[in-house]
DNA sequence: GTTGCCGGTTTACTTTTGTAAACTAAGTTT
DNA sequence: AAACTTAGTTTACAAAAGTAAACCGGCAAC
């Protein structure tokens, strides 16, 4: 599908990027679209989260998925169990963000592939 | 009560993310994909897009163009005029993000949206 | 009762990112 | 000559983002 932006006049210029401002100032960071990405596949317990992102260190996961519950991209779930378990899962807003989430990993599939040869 | 806590699989599959950590590191920071966005509207010489962008310092402008004209994003053209005069443009490459970005800023419309009701 | 898991927090530190403002070295205009 | 524009760089600094590693209280397993 040819993207196509409609003619964009002088003296709007610079307001059709703010919505784009408003997109990254949610999902700034290193570590949140990654966060997001794993769990669009499954829910995740915090220690697994850390395992299965490679490198994030636990006040970072802590303060990410803080900013995420707040921004109602990601649910926390205390399952009252003996002992309790805690669980992050996406959610309906959250998953509102795969199709970006999906485009960015197609294209990291192509960029990888043009940066090896 | 006996409750057995669900064991976390070791098993390894975090390779679907390293596409989506690569495309990250080409985007990383608050300013890549804004500039992006404005040269997929147009080209334009130094000041005008730190006219555009607002907000942006020229230390950054200047560190953010170099690193997208690194990635083959940007393209640099000096036109040999007199004085020269030196201009931005988003290339092929650089195209090939429009998607991601579109989808992006249709999200942040939206999200715009649920935040001021 | 000691070891270890779980869900984080704290500490201490380094790196990155960001800003404003001054500056440079050309050329152009007045 | 004085003043202005262009395309940035330099300076000096502040704030944000990042790390590893130690730590904590509650519980469970051996």
């Amino acid at each position: 599908m040819a993207y196509k932006r409609p003619a964009i006049k002088k003296k709007e210029c610079g307001q059709y990027m703010l919505p784009l401002r408003d997109a990254l100032n949610v999902l700034n960071g290193k570590w949140k679209i990654i966060i997001l990405l794993a769990l669009s596949v499954k829910e995740y317990r915090f220690k697994e989260l850390q395992n299965e992102i490679h490198g994030i260190a636990g006040k970072m996961l802590s303060k990410e998925l803080k900013e995420l519950v707040q921004n109602d991209l990601v649910k926390r779930t205390v399952h009252d169990t003996m002992p309790i378990s805690i669980v992050y899962s996406i959610t309906a807003y959250g998953r509102s963000l795969e199709n970006v989430i999906e485009e960015l990993r197609k294209w990291g599939i192509k960029h990888r592939n043009r940066m090896i040869k």
